[in-house]
DNA sequence: GCTGGTTCTGTGCACGGTCACAGGCGACCG
DNA sequence: CGGTCGCCTGTGACCGTGCACAGAACCAGC
């Protein structure tokens, strides 16, 4: 019982201002015919005796909520280091704020917590939910599937999956910074590839591939599966020593891309002249190297937005296909490349 | 109507098992007297109906919600670049996770937010709340002191609120690490203070100033609102303009620490030989700057997971008194200083 | 004065659960 | 065989709000 004992509701304002709760109702919602004197004793009523509505029970005889989830799907570590999760959350925070929804951002971490949340979204809690950084074969997609809730995704769904979604063109924005690495004159060109069990993992090599076309060599390509700055470390230590003549290096993320660098100052090489490297994100990572890095920009906080954008589109009833929407991404040069 | 238009209730289910929704409540909370013959009916319709219970109602009936607030006041840029307040997070959602509530995090990014989280903490969408960066005259503080709602604070209340809280002791922690500073033999010793306006940002410049003692010189603060990367260089050129023989520099953020690494190093200091550096909060900057910066660990994660517990502790009716608890600290001894 | 329209207000029901209470039913006992 | 007790179940009231409907009050027109 957290809210106080004997809650104030309105029938306690509807009896301090001698009217009826319809009235108090009709008030508090600014609709329908009521009088002027009527309305100035509700409002005096409802400011003595302290009068707070209950959510709970507006969202039950309205059937909603006034709230829009975030889900968060992502490791502790990652969650922390991850800029674009906290842009993506302010981006959706702003425009769910301008239409009053009240946005409530959940973070899975493990089995029991998806469950938790699928048991929260469903419960009544929310209108609708922004999904962000899910992956093949998510519990929690395949929940929100069989659900009619209002749902947007930040990236583009997993195969089989059919929802509204924005995201970036990882493909072709890791091709970009693939091709700048080749036309500075780069020949043995490698990629700490990470995440690949989403889509932007998967895409930004794929996109690295093609950008290569047959000078492609699998044996330039590490994989790991966190974007962390130790993960890069090691991984560039391995791509040495896999391939002493690598002349330039995409990791698929610039706290990646910083452990990298790391690894090619301690092996002595030059950065850019030895070797050039890009990241992904332009992240704090990408300004505080030495050098800094080239790197590619995505928009995280207009995601975020975008996405919550959707939700708010199929809250009032404008129906969003399953077709994705692509922002623009920037390649961002620096000195590391 | 956010969920499916005839959704399933309760009813459908006792229907379904051919019993009455008093038995169907009773198998879902799993209490009374029920035969075994009745559960299995119902259990077996709860599945065939695909029953999902409506939180807004079990919300309304038990004057509960299953779910705590932690609201975060913090500009923007700040909260993407601060670790301290993801661990919060996580730690506080570890310990609602086993107690099966779910952690909704609220960011509060202008003046209009504070009133609909307000609204949002009171209207009955959660059982608690806990508070992250508060600082001095903060409205959401004043109305959520008028509210009976379990609270809790993560660092020390302003003056004249009264709320149970936890923190660590920024006065000592700053003593602390300043007197490394003094014992590696440093005399001209200054700081750059950052968010005076909460307890932590005052609090480490008391503890700066008591560890200096007769030594402490005004001369040598520098204040500046933000811990940021860029507030800590454009300081630091400030202090060495001033003062261009100090020799030991305490940034109350490792952030801050870092900007002032990098003006130092450019103005052809050495570190730590010509001005030793230490910075606060042990964050991933700490461990990336050259050379590595000494440092406060402050246990962030812990914060989170005691201030949750606090929570618990009063939704459970025992009641917490407006003192507050303390966690450790510890200096770490990196290159810096 | 009756009619009809407009403006305003009160009441009952619904939302989807929980809970207290009443009572049915069988077993056991005196 | 009647009473008591333990197990189990159904029913009605209630949580706090919104909404539809009925009807009251007032005014104007004939």
């Amino acid at each position: 019982m957290p809210p106080s004992a004997g809650r104030v509701t309105i029938r306690d304002v509807a009896a301090a201002a001698g009217v009826s709760r319809g009235t108090v109702s009709r008030v508090l919602n600014g609709e329908g015919y009521v009088s002027d004197h009527a309305r100035e004793a509700i409002e005096r009523a409802v400011r003595t005796v302290g009068y707070v509505p209950n959510t709970a029970a507006r969202n039950l005889a309205l059937n909603r909520s006034g709230a829009v989830g975030l889900v968060v799907h992502e490791p502790h570590e990652l969650f922390l280091e991850d800029p674009n999760i906290g842009a993506i959350l302010l981006g959706a925070n702003e425009v769910l704020s301008t239409a009053d929804q009240q946005l409530v951002s959940l973070v899975i971490d493990s089995e029991r917590d998806t469950e938790r949340v699928v048991r929260y979204l469903r419960g009544g809690f929310v209108d609708g939910a922004v999904v962000v950084s899910a992956r093949e074969h998510d519990a929690l997609l395949e929940a929100m599937q069989r659900t009619t809730l209002p749902t947007a995704l930040v990236g583009r769904p997993p195969q089989g999956v059919e929802m509204p979604w924005v995201g970036i063109d990882n493909a072709g924005a890791a091709a970009a910074v693939t091709q700048l690495l080749v036309d500075r004159g780069r020949r043995r060109v490698g990629i700490i590839a990470v995440g690949l069990d989403r889509d932007s993992g998967a895409d930004r090599l794929a996109g690295f591939r093609a950008a290569l076309g047959p000078a492609f060599d699998p044996g330039l390509v590490v994989e790991r599966p966190l974007y962390e700055y130790a993960a890069g470390r090691d991984a560039m230590r391995e791509l040495l020593d896999r391939a002493p003549d690598v002349d330039g290096v995409f990791a698929t993320s610039d706290a990646v891309a910083a452990g990298a660098l790391e690894a090619l100052l301690a092996a002595g090489r030059r950065v850019p002249e030895d070797v050039a490297l890009v990241g992904f994100d332009d992240s704090s990572w990408a300004r505080r190297c030495r050098p800094a890095l080239t790197t590619v920009r995505q928009p995280a906080r207009d995601l975020g937005a975008a996405a919550a954008r959707l939700v708010l589109d199929q809250l009032s009833g404008i129906p969003a296909g399953p077709e994705g929407r692509l922002l623009p991404t920037e390649v961002v040069a620096r000195d590391s490349a």
